[in-house]
DNA sequence: CAAACTCAAAAGTACTACTTAATCAAGAAG
DNA sequence: CTTCTTGATTAAGTAGTACTTTTGAGTTTG
C-alpha cells in the first residue's frame, strides 16, 4: 500500500507549495511537472486533479496550472494539515489547530453529555481515572495515549461526524505539546481534576457541567501555549 | 471553464456515495465505472483519484474501489457537503453543521475583538446597521444577504484561515432557515440587537463581550432550529 | 484605434500497452 | 486432514501516444 508514486509526488509538490516555496500566482506546466518528478503523464495529470480538488491550485487551458491563494485552499483537509505542521511555520499552524480545538471541544462535550452510550461513558470514566493514575506516576507517555484517547472517544461520543473528525487535530495539538516540551514534568493537578468532572458530568448527563469543565480545560491549554509562546520571544 | 466531463462524473459518483445510494462495503471497477459514465479510462481514474483522497473509497489491486465508512470521509470537503446537503439527508446535514457554527462563531467572535482591522471594526458596524435597517423594513432577501456578509466578515477578522472557511457553512446554515421557511416574517429584533452588540463588542476591542453576544446568537438559533423540528414531528 | 481573425500553446480527452501486486485455488508437504 | 507454498489470474498502477478544445496573444483589417 505503502509509498507509490502518485502518492510520493502528491506529498512533495503539495508540500511545496502548503510552505510557501511555489508562492501563490506561481504557473507551472503540467509537462515541466511530469519532468521534475520523475514520473508519467498519468501521474502527474492525477496529482495536479487532487491538488485541484484541495483548492491549492487552478488548471485553466492555454495557461497552465496556478497556485491558489491560501485563503482558497481547503484547510481542513487533512494532508493540507500535515504538510503545514511538517513546514517552517508549524507553530502558526498549531495556533490555528489549537484555536480550533478551543472552539470545538467544549461543545463536543455538552453533547455528548445528551447523546453519549452508556458503554461510552463508562469509558471516559474509566479513561479519566488511567488519567489521573499515569499522572501522579509521571509517565508522560501514556498519560498522552490516554489524553488522546479521552478527547477522542469524547468527540466522537458527540454523534457530530465533524467534530468527530477533529480527534487527529486534538491528537496533533496535545503530541505537539508533550513534544515541544510544554509540558511541566507532571501534568497540573487541575487540568486533570477537570478531565474527571468532565467524564463525571457527561455520565451524568449535565451538559452544561461537562461543557464548562470541558471549557476551563482548553482555556487552560490555551493560556499555557500562550504563556510558553511569549517566554520563548524572551528568550 | 464550466461542466467538464470530470467534473460531471465526479458530481454524480460523489453524489452516489454520500447519499448513502452506494453503501459503504460497495465494490466498484474501474472499467465499469467508465462505462457507466460513459468516458474514457482517463476521466474515470481521475475521479477515483479524487474520491479516494476525499476519503470516501479506497483503492486496491485486485479488488476494486472499495466505498468506505462514512466516519472515514473527509466532512469539511466543500463538495461533500454539497452532496449532503442536495441529498436525501439534508436535515440531518443542516444540524451537523449548525451545531458546528454555533462551536466556532463565539470563539472568532472573541478573537475578532482582538485582532480586526480598524477598517473591518468598521464594517461590521456598519453591516449590523444595515441589518436593523432591514430587518425593520421586512426586506428578507437582503437581510438575508448583509447577515451573510456580517458573518462572513467576522469569521475572517478571527485572523484563523480554519474559522474564515467556514463562511461557506454558515451561509448555508443561514440560507436553509429562511429557505425552509423558519424564518418569521420579521427577523427577532433581540437578535439584530445581539448583531448590534457583537459589532460593537469587536469595535470596543471586548473580546468577553463579543463572544457572550456571539454565543447567544447561535443560542437562540439552535432553540429555533429545535424547536421548528419538534414542531415538524408534531404536523 | 478598435474589433475581428488567426495561430499556437497547453490542458483536456481517448486509447493502448505494459507492470505490479494481491487474491484465490491447487497441489505438495507435514 | 491441515497447513504452507506456489503459481495463475485479475484488476489497479504506470507509461506513452495521438487527437481535441479552449483561450491568450499577436496580427491584420476596417
Amino acid at each position: 500500500m505503502g509509498t507509490d508514486r502518485h502518492e510520493e509526488m502528491l506529498d512533495e509538490l503539495g508540500a511545496a507549495i502548503a510552505s510557501g516555496e511555489l508562492a501563490p500566482g506561481a504557473v507551472l506546466r503540467s509537462e515541466e511537472l511530469q519532468e521534475r518528478y520523475g514520473t508519467s503523464r498519468t501521474v502527474a495529470r492525477e496529482v495536479v486533479r487532487v491538488l485541484e480538488t484541495m483548492g491549492l491550485t487552478s488548471s485553466r487551458r492555454r495557461v497552465g496550472v496556478t497556485v491558489r491563494e491560501p485563503a482558497e485552499w481547503n484547510h481542513y483537509d487533512p494532508r493540507l494539515i500535515r504538510w503545514q505542521l511538517d513546514g517552517a511555520d508549524r507553530p502558526a499552524a498549531l495556533r490555528t489547530l489549537t484555536e480550533l480545538r478551543s472552539a470545538v471541544e467544549p461543545c463536543a462535550a455538552r453533547f455528548a453529555a445528551i447523546r453519549a452510550t452508556p458503554e461510552e461513558r463508562g469509558r471516559l470514566r474509566a479513561l479519566a481515572v488511567h488519567l489521573q493514575r499515569t499522572a501522579r506516576a509521571r509517565d508522560l507517555d501514556t498519560f498522552l495515549g490516554h489524553d488522546v484517547a479521552f478527547h477522542d472517544l469524547l468527540l466522537s461520543a458527540s454523534r457530530n461526524p465533524m467534530f468527530a473528525q477533529l480527534s487527529s487535530v486534538v491528537a496533533e495539538v496535545l503530541a505537539g505539546r508533550t513534544g515541544h516540551g510544554l509540558m511541566p514534568d507532571e501534568p497540573q493537578p487541575e487540568a486533570v481534576a477537570l478531565h474527571v468532572e468532565v467524564a463525571e458530568a457527561i455520565d451524568l448527563a449535565d451538559p452544561v457541567r461537562a461543557e464548562r469543565a470541558m471549557r476551563d480545560i482548553v482555556e487552560q491549554a490555551r493560556e499555557e501555549i500562550a504563556a510558553a509562546v511569549s517566554s520563548n520571544l524572551g528568550g
